[in-house]
DNA sequence: CACAATGATGCAGTCAATGCACTAATACAT
DNA sequence: ATGTATTAGTGCATTGACTGCATCATTGTG
C-alpha cells in the first residue's frame, strides 16, 4: 500500500503545495505562475499538471479528502440513525476535518481571502462544493435507498452545504476570527438541518 | 436612456450569443473558440471579451437582469412581509424569470447539459450563484436591518439557493422534463424555506 | 459645430493547459 | 536475480483564453 513510489509522489505534492502557498502570500495569487511554483518546488513546470488540474487546484489539496470524511460517516452511520442526525454528524466532521488541516495551516486562511478576491479560486471552489455535494447525496442515497427521493436527498445536502459555505464566507467577510468562522459555519448546519427535520417529522 | 448607442451595443451582444449557441449545440462547448463565435457574429474576435469576461459567460446572459428581479422583489416587498415569505417570493419570480427566457429559447437546456459535462461551466455557473446569493442577502439586510444578523442572512440565502441548484441538478440528471425541473426547483424552495419558517416561529 | 464619451477593432503578448514522446525509477513475476 | 510492466517526472510544441494598448469611427452633448 505504501509503496515508496506512492510516498515519493506524496513528497512532490506536498513540495507543490508549500512553495505555491508561500509564493500566493508573497506576490497574490494572479501574479503567480505554474511555471514558478513548479521552479521554487525544484520540479518541471509539466510535473504541477500533472498533480494539479488547474492552479485553483493547490488551494484545494485536502479537498477531495475531505469529502472522503464525509462520505464515510455517513456509510459508517449508527443503525437507527435518522437522515438528518447522519447528514448533521457527516458535515460536523467535515468541519473538523478542515480545522485540522486546512486551517491548522493557514491554508484555510489564505483560500478565503481568495475566493473573496479571484474570480477563478470563488470558481473552483464552488465547483468542488457542488462535486462534493453529489458525492453527499449519493452516500446517502446508498445508505437510505427507497426511503430517500434522489431529488429530495439532493435538495437537503444542497441546502446545507449551501448554507454553511455562505456563512463561512460572509463571517469571513466580516472579519470574524476562525473560531467565530468555525461557529457559524457550525449554527448554519445545524439551522438548515434543523428545519429539515421538522419536514421530515411531518411525513 | 434608451439611446441608439446603448440599443447596437445590445444587437451585437445578441448577435454573439445567438452565434456562440448555435456553435455550440454544433460542435460541442471545448471545440467552439471565442474566435468562432465572434466571426460567425461578423464581429472581431477582440470583441468578443468586450460583452463577456469569460467565454463560459455567454451562457450567463441573462443571469445579472435574473439576479435583479430577485434583488427588486426584495426591495418591493409588501410591509408586513416576513423574511420567508420574501425569500420564497423572490425565489419564485427568479424561477419564473429563468423560465420566459433562458427555459423559453433553449439556452437552459444548454446550459444544464454542459454543467453536466464541462467543469468550466459547471465552476462559472457556480460562482454565479454564490454572487447572486451575496446580492440577495444584501437585499434582504437592506430591507429588514437590524433583525437580521448578516450572517443569517447569508445562511439563509445560501440554504435556498443551494437546494434550488442541488434541486435542479438532480432532476437533470434524472432526465426531468423541463416542467418537472421547474416542479422539482420549487419544491426545493419551499422545503428549505418552509424550515427557516420554522425557526422564524421560535423566535 | 466642436468636443467628450464610448464601442469596435487590430496587434502583440502572457500564460494556463494539453498531447506526445521519452527517461528513469519502482514494483512485480518468474 | 533478472526481465518486464507501471508509472512519476520531464521536455517540446501547440492551442486558445484573456489582457493592455493604441486607434478609428460613431454617438451623445453643450
Amino acid at each position: 500500500m505504501a509503496g515508496l513510489r506512492e510516498m515519493k509522489k506524496r513528497r512532490t505534492r506536498d513540495q507543490l503545495v508549500a512553495a505555491a502557498l508561500t509564493l500566493i502570500r508573497a506576490q497574490g495569487f494572479d501574479k503567480t505562475t505554474a511555471a514558478q511554483i513548479a521552479e521554487a518546488a525544484e520540479l518541471s513546470p509539466r510535473t504541477f499538471f500533472l498533480h494539479f488540474a488547474t492552479k485553483e487546484d493547490v488551494l484545494l489539496a485536502n479537498a477531495a479528502e475531505r469529502t472522503a470524511v464525509g462520505v464515510d460517516a455517513i456509510a459508517a452511520r449508527p443503525p437507527g440513525a435518522t437522515v438528518d442526525e447522519t447528514l448533521l454528524d457527516a458535515v460536523r466532521r467535515m468541519i473538523d476535518h478542515n480545522d485540522s488541516t486546512d486551517v491548522a495551516d493557514g491554508l484555510a486562511a489564505l483560500r478565503a481571502e481568495l475566493i473573496a478576491t479571484v474570480p477563478a479560486v470563488r470558481a473552483r471552489v464552488a465547483e468542488h462544493a457542488l462535486t462534493a455535494q453529489d458525492e453527499l447525496a449519493d452516500a446517502l442515497r446508498a445508505g437510505y435507498g427507497d426511503d430517500l427521493d434522489p431529488i429530495e436527498a439532493a435538495a437537503r445536502v444542497g441546502a446545507v452545504v449551501g448554507a454553511v459555505n455562505a456563512a463561512m464566507l460572509a463571517a469571513l467577510r466580516l472579519g470574524r476570527s476562525p473560531a467565530d468562522q468555525r461557529d457559524a459555519m457550525l449554527r448554519a448546519a445545524e439551522f438548515a438541518i434543523g428545519s429539515e427535520g421538522a419536514t421530515s417529522q411531518a411525513r
